[in-house]
RNA sequence: GCCGGCUUGGCGCAAUUGGUAGCGCACCGCUCUUGUAAAGCGGUGGUUGCGGGUUCGAGUCCCGCAGCCGGCUCCA
């Protein structure tokens, strides 16, 4: 929302320019609606200034250097034709239809005119058009040339439908075309169909853009449609904001998992297994043990039942539940078993077919119905880590947060209708709970309805299980964002969204309601009347995958982990051999009280230890020498190179351990 | 799956216009080791992702495949 900075009574008509002459003004807002400045407004308007570093003003900068990289794309390729440009996240980006896609050079190229344009201080001027002058002004622009027709569509002051940005070239009502003027001569050099607003000139671009890669982009966002070449940019009020810009990205990379986990010999994906499928090393093989053990503590300290199921399964399962119909293209293909064949080739025994399983509630579903159940038994948590197989397309990969085998922490709740609301809440602050318990504590919540195109079960379903869930968000007091159309088709789910330590979003915890597969699978209970009943179920995934999860944690974290996450938490260092049997006893008594502890026993000097130590981000370096011995006492080291001296044996044992049990972050002197 | 880029010893990088594949770290060996981020010397290791082709000669050029990266589409 904009506050106004000031609201000017008029007496007379004006515009913009007359009533802000605070250059960081860009645009206002006159009676809600975004307008360039140069809109004429009257007394009876309300009107706000935006500003450029705003939401709106920020847009606005972006979307205006997207129509100068349009510009200077033509001006390099006059056969480019144009796609759309709209501003996003952090930048903008443009689609192209052009006989070659770009290449870096051509990138290099694109700057240099950009940067042309904008120190040319071109006007942006609007003009409304009919829709048969701009048919004939752009006549040349195929696209463009659809996105007019699309326009006759688009509802009352709303985007276009399935809107991808095309609502920034033509909005609902008036078509209009911006023309690029220069400044000394007059002359319209460019223009572009589009909404705007834009800012005044090119000149308050300024320096502190960049384009950032090019991709590839199907037309309106339909794998149907021709690709077009996209080039994506950046853009900020100044160059010092681009700067910081770039380096946020710089500091991202920095705690790619993928790099971590090489750097930290935690994982890997061999060649020789195949795309998407990870191997953990023995020091991402604790810290996964480490994630999942808590998790079990506490699923069964909240009334689960930890059940367990096989990795394959007959392909009927899967057309009870409805996946083969549903989801078979992402599925590994089946493997045909058990099949006889004779000398001619007849079929003398008839075959089945395996699938590797993509999904665990099948299984679930199987358990709850092994033997009659009782109400008395509601809610029943069935709770399994169960490693499903989804044939990802190739090119969707990437690194641990999409793979083709994954181990689900996936549960299954059957409930009664009136057991739902209290289940669900219950579900939300167990999640929470937990995932505190990892150290992630900023949360949101999204709310995925109904996709009317893909969904089975009635309306009326649909909407109770919608209202329930978005009842019991709202009652969380967290902010609960819309996601229209985001559902599985079985049933409406709340998601909790997590911030990481650099303000990332990850989509973690769902808890989704399903009332396809109790009818699918003919589950029933004994309700206290001794009639039978239809259990809701309730599917929760708290840490989604692992896998991902691993790699959210290892992000989170940089590859600093809290101690008792931490592949090896303590590592002792002597100053010199003579000590190492000394602060090898210690280490010894460490690892008995369940520590992962280690001397460094190479023959580095102790500095060089300490230098890999700190490299490989253990918690806790114990240093002992001549001092420490006589005394019998040791040293601690953290990572950030404070220390503590002196430190008598049982108490720095005592210490590391509540740490531990603490889940806490060790990180510099204090801490422990 | 689609578009583009990339692929040199475990990791990070070098190799003038095609002309005998190098460096650092890691690893191994020897000598060294006294208080908080790199001791010294020596050594092993690559048919340059795989398969074809052009050429007297290919890490360098061309074609195909695979893997990875960035996007798009998809994501139960």
């Amino acid at each position: 929302m904009v506050v106004p900075m000031e609201t000017e009574e008029m007496e007379q008509v004006t515009d913009g320019f007359a009533l802000f002459t605070d250059r960081s003004v860009v645009a206002m807002r006159v009676n809600g609606e975004l307008k360039d400045l140069a809109t004429t407004v009257t007394e009876t308007d309300t009107v706000e200034p935006v500003t450029i570093d705003s939401p709106d003003g920020l847009n606005i900068l972006r979307h205006s250097t997207a129509h100068v990289l349009a510009q200077a794309v033509q001006a390099v390729n006059p056969e480019a034709k144009l796609g759309i440009g709209p501003p996003v996240t952090d930048g903008f980006y443009y689609d192209f239809d052009v006989e070659t896609p770009f290449t870096p050079e051509d990138l290099k190229a694109l700057d240099k005119e950009m940067s042309r344009i904008v120190r040319a201080g071109q006007r942006f001027i609007r003009r409304v058009v009919t829709d048969d002058e701009a048919r004939a002004e752009l006549a040349a622009e195929p696209y463009k040339l659809e996105l007019i027709g699309l326009k006759g569509g688009a509802a009352e002051g709303g985007a276009v439908p399935g809107d991808a940005g095309e609502s920034v070239e033509v909005g609902a009502g008036e078509l209009t075309i911006y023309d690029n003027v220069d400044p000394k001569s007059g002359e319209t050099v460019w223009k572009d169909l589009c909404r705007g607003p834009h800012l005044p000139n090119t000149r308050m671009i300024g320096n502190g853009w960049a384009l950032m890669r090019v991709a590839a982009a199907y037309w309106r966002g339909s794998e149907k449609n021709p690709q077009l070449q996209r080039i994506y940019g950046t853009a900020w009020p100044t160059k010092d904001e681009l700067r910081a810009y770039q380096h946020r990205l710089e500091e991202a990379a920095k705690r790619d998992h993928r790099k971590l986990g090489a750097e930290l010999d935690l994982f890997s994906f061999p060649d020789e297994i195949g795309s998407g499928l990870a191997v953990f090393h023995p020091k991402g093989g604790i810290v996964r043990a480490e994630i999942e053990n808590y998790l079990r503590d506490q699923l069964v300290s909240h009334d689960y039942e930890l059940v367990n199921s096989p990795h394959i399964t007959k392909g009927s399962l899967f057309e009870t539940s409805g996946h083969l119909q549903w989801y078979k293209e992402g599925m590994f293909p089946a493997m045909h078993l058990d099949e006889e064949i004779d000398g001619e080739g007849n079929v003398t025994k008839q075959g089945q077919d395996y699938y590797l399983k993509p999904m665990n509630c099948p299984f679930h579903n199987l358990i709850f119905r092994a033997r009659g159940r009782s109400y008395r038994e509601l809610p029943l948590r069935l709770a399994e880590f169960g490693t499903v197989y989804r044939y990802e397309k190739s090119g969707t990969l990437s690194g641990l947060t999409r793979v083709r085998g994954l181990t689900q922490d996936d549960a299954h709740i059957y409930v009664t209708d009136e057991q739902v609301k209290d289940e669900l809440k219950r579900q939300l602050e167990f999640v929470f709970e937990t995932l505190r318990g990892y150290g992630l504590d900023d949360f949101y919540l999204e709310l995925s309805t109904k996709d009317p195109d893909k969904y089975v079960g009635s309306d009326e379903q649909w909407e109770v299980a919608t209202e329930t869930l978005r009842e019991v968000g709202m009652e969380s007091g967290l902010d609960l964002v819309p996601d229209p159309g985001g559902a599985a088709f079985y049933g409406p789910k709340i998601s909790v969204q997590a911030r990481d330590a650099i303000g990332r979003t990850w989509q973690l915890s769902t808890v989704q309601l399903d009332f396809n597969q109790p009818e699918r699978f003919e589950l029933e209970y004994t309700a206290s009347d001794g009639t039978k009943k239809q259990p809701i179920m309730i599917h929760r995934a708290l840490l989604g995958s692992i896998e991902r999860f691993f790699a959210i944690l290892l992000e989170h974290y940089a590859g600093a982990f809290p101690l008792w996450l931490a592949p090896v938490q303590v590592i002792g260092i002597p100053v010199a051999d003579e000590y190492a049997p000394y602060l090898g006893a210690i280490v010894a008594q460490l690892k008995g009280s369940g520590v992962r502890a280690q001397i460094d026993g190479s023959d580095d000097r102790m500095q060089k230890k300490i230098r890999n130590a700190t490299t490989s981000k253990i918690p806790v370096q114990l240093i002992a020498g001549e001092t420490d011995r006589a005394a019998e006492t040791v040293s601690f080291r953290f990572r950030d190179g404070t220390q503590e001296n002196g430190v008598p044996v049982a108490e720095a044992i005592e210490r590391i351990r509540a740490a531990i049990a603490d889940h806490r972050m060790v990180a510099t002197q204090g801490d422990l």
